[in-house]
DNA sequence: AGCACGCCGACT
DNA sequence: GTCGGCGTGCTC
């Protein structure tokens, strides 16, 4: 009997969302198995491409003929039941192609990469143009950008005249680390008997059976023994044929870490909020609960060692655990933190893993060799089965988002996981985001607080200062004499300081003071960035470089100047006012490189700097016990966003970088600098009540129907030209307009705040609603339709609850 | 992406 | 009258 497997296909642009109905071939019946990765052919020209089967039936109900599967790339499916349900509802959710979303639970390597070659199929005379290119030979690489439109055109004569045809290949990247290994098959037996047959004068050979004959039945790495004794491959190979040795391959897995062994920790003694926030979860652990919590602790109110015994009880339970936090905060200290206490059970995931050792990571995991497991967003996918515990550390931050399709946020995909496992899902913030806050007071979520510091420490002073006023007596533009001497006090004492600059919203860039002219990128509609380093003029959205102009390009007027502050500019203005001072600066710049960041942190840890001068990514899970000042200097410039969470955005981090200050036996200062002193979010976040924050601002949203009262989506168009762009974005809007409530609001479609990015012009549109029915269907066939506009350069965005609206 | 189908201009 | 242009649509 026939059997047909229904499979999603991942054709290079073309996406649906259907699954294509394919035959298995006798010899692959019983093996093919619902999330195993296949290869088929697919379009007119058999072209070979991966695609997952999602589903295994009997029937075939089409009229045309169906095509058979070529293979199976899997012995075993690579997603299971969990993994494709849900990978519907994330479709579903995020307005997704469905093959993205099975692909966004995969390492990348699993991933195929798809190549084709030319063959020849008879023995004709090739054109001269071609003679070169197969130089004898019959089947080359065929790569259409290296070829001339001549070559090309001769070459699709030949094909047509069947000569020549072209070949897909699909390649399975996934390829677990193999290492060989050589095991001594030398003993007492057989010892004496090698031995006579091994020329006298062959001394290699003689010092290696003496190896193999000292160490019989013992295994060792292939390399290292080829190191240690001075032998070569050849030689190795020679003596497995004598029989001395077995040569073998071991899959191996890379290991990102090295061989640090690491001291064990014990659970520390809980406070007695720790303690109730503990017993509740284990509850929800043991009693199978999927409860969502918001635990809302203020920093240093040891919320990673609540998370860590809850981990623990989950563990007990013969159950594992999913942890996430920010990418940023993945530093060495938190995954020291969790390895030391759960040792090798920890599988880690994060964006500095190469490719190769995430697939091992993951293959540990989908093994149940790792049980615990901690990672950056795109790890809320990681193969757990049997999950007992989900965390999400920090979980107001951005990057929880993803930015790209599917654009899911790993909150709701962990708490619909919480809901498949029967387990709770513990949210943990000092500044919950306003949507997670409100869920839990309307008992959604339940919340559990943690309101003291860990070690009786009392929050940080937080001075304000009005630079409207202290501009005029201020040392330098970004230094208010008040931050000045306090810096200068801590130096003195030898205390450290932590200096941020609001960077977000702000750049320095080059302003005519005589006609207005602002030097922009030739690409995007953004003006360009000063960077000093490298003495040129860089676009932070296309990499456009040029050099710094000395004369305005427009009046030819020598007025041209530098405006805005960059950290490097900052630097310079603090090594001119403390030329003592060692300054470590963190931004974009200083951390582009692989461990970067790390290496900067653990400079700044061992005290070879006094001050630390960095963008927001200071912010954050960096715990530091001499840092007894935080400097902001400029606090405001995130609150002029166009974006309605600019205040909360600005709360938390100002809330966050205060919490840097002070710990155990001294007593942290913050100095927030600012041209809005009197601003809710600034004073709030000044006395770090985050409840008050939370009522003033709820109020807010509640009045310009903002989230959380209203849902939104966040529709943006693009281009080559600004009319087709605005043209579509119109025309959707019409077609929301019909399917739209009266009570729903349609913002926009208007020029997105840069209109123009590497010569594309965006436009936009916001939907604001609350329940409206038809909209999910409009949508839906909205991504459909914007497949065909993709070929003439329109493209069309779907963004469910978007985090930023720019 | 690639290939076929389909309806308008310059050629044998 | 036909060859071929690339706009449009479909791919089990």
């Amino acid at each position: 009997m026939a059997r047909y497997a229904q499979v999603i296909v991942d054709v290079p642009a073309m996406q649906t969302n259907r699954p294509y109905t394919y035959e298995l071939p006798q010899e692959l019946q019983d093996q093919a198995q619902v999330g195993m990765r296949v290869i088929v052919p697919f379009g007119k020209g058999e072209r070979q491409i991966q695609g997952f089967i999602v589903g295994l039936t009997d029937e075939y109900e089409l009229a045309i003929a169906p095509k058979r599967v070529t293979s199976l790339m899997d012995l075993a499916p690579v997603l299971n039941n969990e993994a494709l349900q849900l990978a519907d509802w994330l479709a579903q959710k995020t307005f997704s192609f469905k093959i993205r979303c099975l692909q966004v639970m995969l390492p990348n390597v699993m991933r195929a990469s798809y190549s084709k070659s030319l063959r020849l199929l008879s023995a004709v005379e090739l054109p001269q143009e071609l003679n070169s290119l197969f130089a004898g030979g019959s089947e080359i690489e065929f790569d259409e950008s290296k070829l001339s439109a001549q070559q090309l055109n001769k070459l699709a004569q030949m094909r047509q005249a069947g000569h020549l045809e072209v070949v897909y290949h699909v390649k399975d990247r996934a390829k677990a680390k193999l290492v060989g290994v050589v095991t001594s098959l030398v003993d007492e037996q057989n010892y004496t008997q090698f031995k006579a047959k091994v020329r006298k004068n062959a001394h290699k050979q003689l010092e290696l059976l003496e190896f193999l004959y000292q160490n019989p039945h013992q295994s060792f790495l292939q390399t290292k023994l080829q190191a240690d004794l001075q032998v070569s491959l050849n030689q190795l190979k020679k003596a497995a044929q004598q029989g001395w040795l077995k040569l073998a391959q071991q899959e191996r897995y890379r290991d990102p870490y090295g061989d640090k062994t690491l001291q064990v920790t014990t659970p520390k003694q809980l406070t007695p909020e720790q303690q109730r926030a503990v017993e509740q979860i284990d509850q929800a652990i043991t009693a199978k609960n999927a409860t969502a919590f918001l635990l809302e602790g203020v920093t240093g109110s040891g919320k990673t060692e609540v998370y860590l015994q809850a981990i623990a009880h989950a563990l007990s339970q013969g159950r594992s655990a999913l942890m996430l936090v920010p990418e940023i905060s993945l530093t060495p200290q938190m995954v020291q933190r969790v390895k030391e206490r759960f040792g090798k059970d920890v599988a880690m995931l994060h964006s500095a893993l190469s490719d190769g050792e995430r697939y091992d990571e993951w293959r540990r995991i989908e093994r149940k060799e790792a049980k615990v497991v901690v990672g950056a967003r795109s790890a809320i996918f990681a193969p757990l089965d049997d999950l007992g515990l989900i965390i999400i550390d920090e979980e107001h931050e951005a990057s929880y988002k993803q930015e790209d399709m599917p654009r899911y946020q790993a909150r709701d995909v962990a708490l619909w996981r919480g809901k498949y496992h029967n387990c709770p899902v513990v949210l943990g913030s000092a500044t919950p985001d306003l949507a997670t806050r409100a869920r839990a007071q309307k008992g959604v979520y339940q919340q559990l607080n943690l309101t003291k510091r860990i070690n009786g420490s009392s929050l940080p002073q937080v001075t304000l200062v009005d630079m409207r006023e202290a501009v005029k007596t201020a040392p330098a533009p970004d230094f208010s004499q008040i931050l000045l001497d306090q810096i200068t006090e801590r130096l003195a004492r030898k205390e450290q300081v932590v200096l941020m600059l609001n960077r977000r919203g702000y750049s320095s860039f080059v302003l005519c003071r005589d006609c207005g002219f602002v030097l922009k990128c030739p690409n995007c509609d953004v003006s360009l960035t000063l960077h000093m380093d490298t003495h040129s003029m860089k676009c932070h959205y296309c990499g456009h470089e040029e050099a710094i102009p000395n004369r305005c390009p427009s009046c030819d007027s020598k007025k041209i100047r530098y405006y805005g502050t960059g950290t490097q500019k900052v630097q310079a203005e603090l090594e001119k006012l403390l030329p003592e001072a060692r300054i470590l600066r963190m931004d974009v710049d200083t951390t582009r490189k692989k461990g970067a960041h790390e290496r900067l942190l653990a400079k700044f840890g061992a005290h070879e700097a006094d001050i630390l001068l960095g963008t927001q990514m200071i912010a954050k899970g960096l715990d530091f016990p001499d840092v007894t000042l935080v400097g902001v200097l400029n606090a405001d410039t995130s609150l002029s966003l166009p974006d309605y969470r600019s205040s909360e955005r600005t709360f938390q981090l100002l809330t966050q970088v205060s919490g840097r200050a002070g710990r155990a036996d001294k007593t942290g200062q913050v100095v927030i600098q600012t041209y809005n002193p009197e601003h809710y979010a600034i004073q709030l976040a000044c006395r770090q009540d985050y409840e008050q924050f939370f009522f003033y601002e709820m109020n807010l949203r509640h009045l310009n129907n903002y989230p959380p009262y209203y849902y939104t989506i966040k529709i943006t168009v693009s281009a080559k030209s600004e009319a087709e762009a605005a043209k579509e974005s119109f025309a959707i809007k019409k077609g929301l307009d019909q399917c739209l409530s009266p009570q729903a609001l349609v913002l926009g479609p208007t020029p997105s705040s840069i209109l123009k990015i590497k010569n594309r012009f965006y436009y936009q549109l916001v939907i604001k609603y609350k329940q409206e029915p038809a909209l999910e269907k409009y949508l839906q066939d909205l991504l459909l339709q914007s497949q065909s506009g993709e070929k003439k350069g329109i493209m069309v965005v779907i963004d469910r609850e978007p985090v930023n609206f720019l």
